[in-house]
DNA sequence: CGCTAATTGAGAACAATTAGCGATATTCGT
DNA sequence: ACGAATATCGCTAATTGTTCTCAATTAGCG
């Protein structure tokens, strides 16, 4: 489980002058319980919050100006995986950081880890004088069943943005 | 220099039934001529051919289509770093293929290259059975004249998407 | 409690990208 | 080299994801 708790959260905000608010709190809660594997996009977490607790329904706007915020402090990794739409996670440290294996064809991913990926990151970073916020290594590529159906393959067949998993 | 020429990109777009037309050729030549370490957007890439070369001024519709298209093919790659829209560039095999650190605040961006990414990266994408197309790491931090002025920052100081790099 | 400034929700506004369409140009077989 | 078939073009309008505006609300703090 992850250590990040809404107390934490709190006292980073108030240092910088910014407010806890129970849209936050339950913007962080929804992701520290989404299950390993899950991202979710800005209409996502709307969505899922109209289902599984419409009580603490949140507007789209606090949605995307949580989802930034929270990007900004280091809470959130943003991804962006094939799909032409950002895609939010816990910001999980070593040993719980991971990376992605994207197929372009159907959007199936699959989260990998790395310690050598993690040791160039920092290294590069140190080298460059920058501190370093996190690192992600996407390998993009074509899963099994798709190169069955050939590759490369015409337009038509091109997996669009919001096409469901079809395999 | 890359060696993916025009009669390459050609045969193989006859090979899919796709046709090789002016406008194609241009945007090749365009990215086989621009400078290490440049990434053009659909828009950079509008603008860049009104002014070079007006004569060859292509739509933006087809522009956006053909970098799409030669995406796929595997001639270019979609970059997604910190700026709200999507960059390009040519889609170099080893030893020329690198990867990218970014400053959060100020959208700065270093090249460079990693052995051990790419063996990662064939090792991953071959135990999952894909075929693997593009790997990326994208390293994002804070530079060192960004930490200076403070990090984490409050709302305000992030930069927006379109800011000029102001340091 | 009471002040002040941060935050929210609702909708309008925006920027990047895509779709539809009729006109044009490339391919390929003759 | 010619012509039919059809991919592609440029145009405009539509869509999508995200940000902005602003009045009402609320967290933080003494
Ligand atoms: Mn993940
Ligand atoms: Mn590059
Ligand atoms: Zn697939
Ligand atoms: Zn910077």
């Amino acid at each position: 489980m992850y250590s990040y708790d809404s107390t934490t959260f709190r006292s980073e905000l108030n240092q910088l002058g910014l407010r806890m608010t129970p849209q936050r709190e339950t913007i962080l809660e929804v992701f520290r319980e989404l299950p390993k594997g899950k991202h979710l996009s800005a209409e996502d977490l709307y969505h899922h919050l109209q289902e599984v607790a419409p009580e603490r329904k949140i507007s789209l706007s606090t949605i995307y100006r949580s989802l930034k915020l929270m990007t900004h402090l280091g809470l959130l990794r943003e991804l962006e995986l094939a799909e032409g739409h950002k895609h939010y996670e816990l910001n999980q440290p070593h040993p719980h950081h991971h990376h992605h294996l994207v197929c372009v064809r159907c959007n199936r991913t699959i989260e990998f880890k790395s310690d050598s990926v993690l040791k160039v990151s920092m290294k590069t970073s140190g080298r460059e004088g920058f501190h370093l916020l996190d690192c992600q290594l996407t390998i993009h590529g074509v899963c099994v069943e798709a190169l069955k159906r050939g590759w490369p393959s015409v337009p038509q067949e091109w997996s669009c943005p919001h096409a469901p998993v079809d395999e």
